[in-house]
RNA sequence: GGCGGCGUGGCCGAGCGGUUAGGCAGGGGCCUGCAAAGCCCCGUACUCCGGUUCGAAUCCGGACGCCGCCU
């Protein structure tokens, strides 16, 4: 997908105020532009409270997408999420808006906007190489390191998922996995602008408590009490999402509630931690620390679309 | 006032003569189909002052500070 359409990114750690940011942009572009969620957790439908969906109201007033794509008690990847985003991309561009994309995911924002070139999944291959990962993995190791020592040499030997995967493409494919891409660390050209938003983290360590506690007076609680006991259930990846996760260990396993509340403030600060080092290192992202001179930013970038947006 | 106990890095917490205990928090890094996940790396601290000793966080004495109990 190489933007010669009207395309922005919005990124940064959660709480930092991308997504308000983003919807009062949108609202002021009055139509013009939509917001497509870069959010692993927001695709689930019925996560509402603790992804910090944009309420009903909100999204009669703006459009967006990629949002409850599937249910709680599915699987969902990378993958799924870059073909629904270049999906809803093109239907929104085929319309004549503008796409705005928002959210903390850094690998999908990457699988969308540097367009990556995700590797099939081998299920049977896979299934041994699990297995085996138990208690053979240096082994494994040796294995990727003989039959692709690039992607070896991008892989932490300890690391059984991603060895695994590596593996599972090479064999499967006959294919090197590392002949898929440069690598997560290599940043081509700037397809699409991306704009970072931040601020410090003694606010965002406020801002992610207050907000935590308000959404358990909104009834975080019982949002997960339902998804946990709807029929499914609640997925491998749906429950370990932040917040969810800790509730999940209240509600299944009797851990006192408020043991549970702050561990769940806890992990959202090293959530935010990784966001940032994630982030942090693409330097095509544009940072800014102020939520006007991010929306000036957004602004410019739009307008230089045959004047897409009017400044 | 007396008696007893304790005083370890931001916090918790072992060690009781000679290795960096460890956990949490924090920081840095890696990762193309679980990514709000997964993985790796990073801390010389023992309240203070004397003494014993080749050597003390560890033993002795004192000071200070906590915590108990007693009068």
């Amino acid at each position: 997908m190489t933007p010669r359409q009207p395309a922005v990114a919005l990124v940064g750690p959660t709480a930092s105020g991308k997504s308000a940011l983003a919807h009062a942009f949108a609202l002021e572009s009055g139509g013009n532009v939509e917001i497509l969620s870069v959010d692993a957790m927001s695709v689930y439908r019925g996560m509402d409270l603790g992804t910090a969906k944009p309420t009903r109201g909100e999204r009669a007033e703006v459009a967006y997408h990629l949002l409850d794509l599937v249910s709680p008690s599915n699987e969902f990847t990378v993958a799924q999420f870059q073909r629904a985003a270049r999906d809803a991309t093109k239907e929104l561009w085929d319309r004549g808006h503008g796409a705005l994309y928002v959210g903390g995911t850094g690998l999908y924002g990457r699988a969308v906007l540097d367009d990556l070139d995700i590797p099939s999944r081998y299920p049977e291959i896979r299934q041994q190489l699990e297995a085996r990962a138990e208690s053979e993995l240096p082994s494994l190791f040796e294995e990727l390191r003989e039959l692709d020592p690039l992607a070896a040499s991008r892989l932490e030997a300890s690391n059984a998922r991603r060895v695994v995967r590596a593996l599972e493409v090479t064999l499967g494919s006959h294919r090197t996995f590392s002949s898929y891409g440069e690598g997560l660390l290599t940043y081509g050209p700037v397809r699409v602008v991306q704009i970072g938003l931040d601020c410090d983290v003694e606010i965002l360590n406020e801002r992610i408590a207050t907000r935590f506690r308000r959404w358990m007076d909104e009834g975080l609680l019982e949002e997960v009490r339902r998804l946990a006991s709807a029929p499914g259930g609640m997925g491998r990846t749906a429950r370990q999402a932040v917040g969810y996760k800790e509730l999940l260990r209240h509600l299944e396993e009797g851990a006192p509630l408020e043991k549970c509340v702050d561990e769940a403030i806890a992990q959202s600060r090293r959530l935010v931690r990784r966001q940032r080092s994630w982030f942090r290192r693409d330097p095509r992202i544009e940072w800014f620390s102020d939520g006007d001179s991010a929306t000036a930013r957004l602004r410019e970038v739009l307008s230089s679309f045959n004047g897409f947006v009017r400044e």
